[in-house]
DNA sequence: TCAAATCTGTAGGCTAGGCGACATGCTTGC
DNA sequence: GCAAGCATGTCGCCTAGCCTACAGATTTGA
């Protein structure tokens, strides 16, 4: 019946259903999803303590663009790559969700979660909340639903960001942009990332995204290493960007 | 201190003034405006009463991206284009408000309106709800948010189409797709957009644009006359969408 | 430890569409 | 009703980047 129960079954576990083990699990982990930073513990026990969690094996399907549902997911553990597939097989990668974040909510209190797929990149601990959930919370606590707008606001300059970019910026100011915004302060790296994935998340080609890497290498502003580039030239990324 | 005031104070009328007159053509309009459908007349009345309103000529700035304020714009009349400009001053339009519509809204609860240029092309009817306003509205009546969510929800869907499009059709569809969607079902004609137009919102160049219309022309999916683009063959266009 | 699978590097052909340039056609305002 | 100013039609050049194809590198799993 639910919707999670029908894409590739086999490779998703049973929802976790001992009680207390769910209980700690779960406000162990939700007190980092940002958005309901507002609640107070308790509170969050008694609101969430009977949603249903999953936990999903890498390059698992968590909803598909036919799936009706409409959930809230909230990630807790693991990342969910969330794209689309063109007429002819295409990815274009949206964005990539991390822990502590929440995806599909843009079909929660609207139409469906249109045409996108959402599927794991590593093992995922994912916990569902109904539109019915997230409607009475909001009813409830108007000032979750602020800070979602705030979250929905910042997905929303990002798409029009991206647009901006494959409208006017070459691949190669589109890959900077992609380092700069993937970019883990502390190491000065983008972790995890093949070019394949770089290209479709970009609209750009896998082999043109090699290439384009290789560039940037020889004239010293990246390093490139397997599923790794570490950025030795913050400044001139940034000046590419623009480019 | 308006922001308002900064932009083009030489073609921004004054507010009007008078209470009565003000009052009577907010609630008329008001009505119309999709986001507040809920709320009975009296309680429009009460809330939007005060509300300050705008009278804009054409081809005028309602709010430039340097513009700090944090305001839902209501159209109540007239139609207005949002945009952005590349460096090199190329505009991608992200979308056109009529009347009925908000605008500004991804602003509102989160960061800035961020790059976007707001200008009229028509005379407009602008009516202001400050973002303190528009947070207690919806912590007063969360039902109002929801709606919010719904119309923010379909922003972010047909974002996410057009980015899709941009990243993989050619620009023979999505002139067919831009033409689907700006279809007024009664006249069977796309009205009000120059070649130019069409194109700063597709991604592409106006003569690009011409030559595209002219091949569907000779194919007898549309007619072409002056600002104005006839369907001729829907079936046919909804198939060019999907190239 | 080795094989299979995945990821990266590289090269050549090919075309959509950007860019510039100019000519003609509406239409709006004086 | 005319002229200025937009809007549209058309043409040719040219490059970014798609596409295909293959070879080397690295990682994973049995």
């Amino acid at each position: 019946m639910s919707v999670l129960g029908k894409v590739l079954p086999s490779k998703r576990s049973a929802p976790i259903t001992s009680r207390d083990e769910r209980t700690s699990l779960l406000m162990r982990h939700l007190i980092h999803v940002d958005l309901f930073r507002d609640l107070a513990k308790s509170e969050m026990e008694r609101l969430f303590g009977h949603l249903p969690m999953y936990s999903f094996p890498k390059d698992t399907l968590v909803y598909t663009p036919d799936d009706a549902s409409e959930n809230l997911y909230i990630l807790k553990m693991g990342s969910v790559d969330i794209y689309r597939l063109s007429e002819e097989g295409k990815r274009l990668s949206i964005r990539r969700v991390f822990m502590g974040s929440v995806f599909g909510e843009m079909g929660l209190l609207g139409q469906s979660m249109h045409g996108c797929f959402a599927e794991t990149v590593a093992p995922s601990l994912v916990c569902v909340m109904s539109r019915a959930e997230m409607e009475n919370l909001l009813r409830l606590r108007p000032d979750v639903g602020l800070r979602f707008f705030k979250v929905i606001g910042d997905r929303l300059k990002s798409l029009e960001d991206q647009l901006a970019r494959l409208a006017f910026s070459p691949v190669r100011a589109r890959v900077a942009a992609f380092l700069l915004t993937h970019l883990d302060p502390k190491s000065q790296e983008v972790r995890g990332f093949t070019h394949e994935e770089i290209g479709d998340s970009i609209g750009a080609l896998r082999s043109t995204v090699t290439q384009t890497l290789g560039e940037l290498a020889r004239v010293g502003v990246v390093e490139v290493k397997h599923k790794r580039v570490y950025v030795r030239n913050f400044q001139e990324l940034a000046v590419l960007v623009r480019e």
